[in-house]
DNA sequence: CCCGGTCTTTGCTTTTCCACAAAGAAACCC
DNA sequence: GGGTTTCTTTGTGGAAAAGCAAAGACCGGG
């Protein structure tokens, strides 16, 4: 998809919240944000505490999951740098519904909500930015709600790794290595299956050559064939 | 649910876009509308299309639907008066992700989303009102594919029952009567299965008593036995 | 009042997927 | 390196739900 160049000369990728607000602007929002540090496993904010605070990723990688009334438990997204999260502390809704987690080393920038709310009073420019990504948000999930309402396991996995791909993959001269430690409980839990489901799946895949996977390891060697299930060209396309 | 009794003495129930906007100003938001009419089956917009118009109802109820790429529809929800759809043009979205079309004599307000966007400018208020009603329905989509993920049709179905018995039920001496009239494809689609599975279980409930169904019509005659499904108090319940 | 369309029900078959069990493989940790 | 833990694979059985077909019920229009 080479729709937009990439001018950003900068090593850090700008927090989305920040977008098209001048330097000062920007300079001034992210100084009211405090910087702060988590091992893996560490825990930003749990299911049901008071939501507070939105965060922006720097660096290293965040698991959100949410975990049902009967104790099961889902993997909601995998999100990296520059994404935004807990924005829905703007929202005056009193506690987050998910889990936010770092799956690896992480640091990212916290504005208690109050004091992002005030930014926004007097910087539309923000607002609008906030508003963008929750539809951004409202837009994904309404996807994937369709997706888990109309389509088979072995599609909506196809997909799930191509999502990841396109996110979190490294080219390597085998194929796209999904960069990040994912187990099969994990996918299974992000596809709406079960674990032994996935393990199949993929090992089909193996067979005929679309994927290698190994211990908390999946390696796209053919990305059109998994492109080709996703999409469900049949046997013609 | 009497959370919140009601101190509206207006009839005409209020945007949540104009929540806790002084007197002048929501007259001013509500003066930069045009307002619309449409006849049942008639279409405020198309999946595709350009996304430049945020609107509020007022009367009537809308359908909110979405086609996938391999021609399957899904009726993501439906709407009636005081709901705000097509929010997503303030997000600089170029196209509608749904297709919006009125399901009775619908009058609604309608934003163009340049307007609305230079009144968020002014009134930080109303940008805090839309990041709201976003929020709301990325929470509303997280817990449907959280739904979808995770429980067996019948309980969803069961949901999908109530949740419409809360937004348009109304009550009879026989019990809550989906005031909405929804063939078992529609109640699928809003489920996320077949028809044919809707009738059975409709028919399964129906000789336990729990429901009365016909043509188009759902009557919920002993509504805790569907919250018993729905949150699946198993027996001992 | 009959006809045609739409909606619904129900029986049967087939597919998909889950659930459980058990064994194998890789990583970890003294 | 032995033992433990965690993760993965694979076999089997069975439940849930989809798909198909056909008949019945309801509705509206001429």
């Amino acid at each position: 998809m080479p729709t937009t160049p990439d001018p950003s000369p900068n090593p850090t990728i700008e927090s989305p919240l920040l977008a098209g607000l001048t330097a000062a602007e920007a300079s001034r929002v992210r100084s009211a944000a405090r910087q702060q540090l988590k091992k893996p496993g560490g825990v930003f904010f749990m299911q049901g505490d008071p939501a507070d605070a939105v965060y922006s990723i720097e660096t290293g990688r965040v698991r959100l999951s949410q975990v049902t009334a009967e104790g099961q438990q889902i993997l909601l997204r995998v999100i990296g740098p520059g994404t935004v999260f807990g924005a829905i502390a703007l929202a005056r809704v009193d506690t987050y519904p998910v889990t936010a987690e770092a799956a690896e080393v992480c640091t990212v920038l916290v504005w208690p909500s109050s004091v992002l709310m005030g930014l926004i009073e007097q910087m539309p420019k923000l607002a609008l930015n906030a508003i963008q990504l929750m539809a951004g948000h409202v837009q994904e999930f309404q996807d994937r709600f369709r997706e888990m309402a109309t389509q088979r396991v072995e599609r909506r996995l196809a997909r799930t790794l191509l999502r990841l791909a396109s996110q979190t993959g490294r080219k390597t001269d085998e194929g796209v290595l999904i960069d990040l430690a994912l187990t099969r409980q994990d996918l299974a839990e992000m596809t709406g299956t079960t674990l032994y489901t996935v393990s199949r799946i993929l090992s089909q895949w193996e067979t005929q050559g679309l994927v290698r996977s190994g211990r908390e390891l999946v390696v796209i060697r053919y990305p059109h064939g998994l492109v080709k299930i996703a999409e469900d060209l049949g046997e013609s396309g």
